[in-house]
DNA sequence: ACGGTATACATCGTATCACGAAGTATATAT
DNA sequence: ATATATACTTCGTGATACGATGTATACCGT
């Protein structure tokens, strides 16, 4: 999928992915393969910004003598998914002008 | 509108300003006002790239005394704008995920 | 015992890109 | 005379996705 296309998606992509249950990188990266994929370095720059951005809270949990991060969505980061949707209206107003590629009904 | 958001559309904004007729910088930005507001340095960079990708060319034209440049789509142009709407797809995968928000109908 | 693969997180450098700021220049309206 | 609209250009900056690389453990097959 396009670069550019992708930048504004990612974020709440991320937030979706942890907004029923707390869950880690790893996982997140496994969860949204089939819609988006990520590599690491990437979600975990995307992690860091969420968190510095208080979408989410961070807590590291022992599993199998391994560390693992659990995050956990913020008040402030479910609020970001729903200016997303409220966004959306403006995207598909975009992709209808792009659709149609002419101004015949203006 | 969030400016990540944006990305992934603007190129494709700007090259369906001039699928139907050639058209201007300022022309073009008075013409996307009601879809996406740009800037005209946002505006030129994206001309200079579609036209350094042979997306689009150039033609200057003297009117009133004052230069100006006309855009004019090319095949791979209108390549492109098909491209992204096969991307679409993936896009509202997506988005159908975010406002599905879990994971009970997989 | 060894090698490969999966799990799990971290850091660095780079390229792309939108945008504000500032500049140049002409025509028209107040 | 001053402001506004038209029209294009250049510069610097900040945000961001990503590849490359590194660290470390567990498991599985041969």
């Amino acid at each position: 999928m396009d670069v550019q296309l992708k930048r504004g998606l990612l974020d709440v992509c991320v937030l979706t992915a942890i907004k029923n249950e707390d869950s880690y990188g790893y996982k997140i990266i496994k969860d949204l393969k089939p819609y988006v994929e990520l590599s690491e370095s990437t979600l975990y720059t995307i992690l860091k910004r969420l968190e510095t951005g208080s979408m989410l809270t961070v807590r590291s949990v022992e599993h199998d003598g391994r560390l693992r991060k659990y995050y956990r969505i913020t008040a402030m980061g479910l609020k970001r998914i729903e200016e997303f949707k409220e966004e959306w209206e403006k995207v598909l107003a975009i992709y209808q002008f792009v659709i149609k590629g002419d101004k015949e009904n203006d």
